[in-house]
DNA sequence: AGCAACCGTAATCATAACGGTTACAATTAA
DNA sequence: TTAATTGTAACCGTTATGATTACGGTTGCT
């Protein structure tokens, strides 16, 4: 799950550095190094949470269907997700319902649970595309002359 | 994962109401409702943690090693996390260096989940152990009376 | 029309993580 | 000594996931 997050914004970032032009899943997947069919999978996740865009056809491919700055990792993370999956659902197994501690701890550990998950999710929603394109150009830069100092590009 | 850590804190759950005496993986099980195996392999990693010791022989069993205050829900996250693994490790694939996207997207990743990932371990922090107990008491009282007031303890 | 470039998806295979279970040696109380 | 317990290894079954192949449908170009 990890990785798919991972890939799903390194896509997402290829993408909105292509300049509204339709990216294939072979050049994706050379980037991400990967299969073009994990690209095209991972793309439909995408596609299906209203973050991309594909077309088909001869120089189809895909592309950003919302604005960098309505896009969060927060939006990438619900993506890959199931439609009702929680990221910190309490996966209880078989609690002993006859046990005092068996029947309340599910529904107490989901109390207990809800501000780490409004945390992180308030921290990931925070986090644009423009944020990660950022990163990425400063990164770039510091590289590009080798200098402490970074010119802002 | 999730369900190591919520069968991780319900055992320490069980263990808080013991009152010091040692509780074998049998019992602990029953109340999990899983095999006495599974919790002595949690068990063994909580006792690595350092938030649990254990007895061998006949009587013997599992008790907590620290007080109640001094056991968060993080320490609980740590102790089924592997030494070195990171809850928010990105896992990188074989980005292909030879992109500009691929070369940096890990660490700029890094760095972009950096403040969520504080802001999960705080809110984790936030909750002692005495705090699960408290949580559990409360579920277990309003049960009792079926009251909609609760009488506090 | 025909071809080639693309996507969407199903199917298959391999791998890793994990729970469930059995087995067994080591420890300890009575 | 015996019975209760832990610690651990070993094995099986399930699930998630990445890699790959295959194939049908779409679309641009000539």
């Amino acid at each position: 799950m990890n990785t798919r997050f991972v890939v799903a914004t390194h896509i997402l970032a290829y993408l909105a550095r292509a300049n509204g032009q339709p990216v294939s899943s072979e050049v994706v997947a050379k980037s991400v190094g990967t299969h073009p069919v994990v690209v095209r999978r991972l793309l439909g996740d995408l596609r299906r949470a209203g973050l991309v865009r594909t077309q088909l056809g001869t120089g189809g491919g895909a592309l950003l269907d919302r604005s960098l700055e309505n896009i969060t990792l927060l939006d990438v993370l619900h993506a890959m997700l199931e439609p009702e999956a929680d990221l910190f659902a309490v996966n209880n197994a078989n609690p002993n319902t006859g046990c005092d501690v068996g029947r309340v701890i599910s529904d107490s550990l989901d109390d207990l649970l809800g501000p780490a998950k409004k945390a992180m999710q308030a921290a990931l929603a925070a986090v644009p595309l423009t944020e990660v394109i950022r990163q990425i150009r400063l990164r770039l830069n510091s590289e590009d002359c080798g200098c402490p100092a970074d010119n802002g590009s």
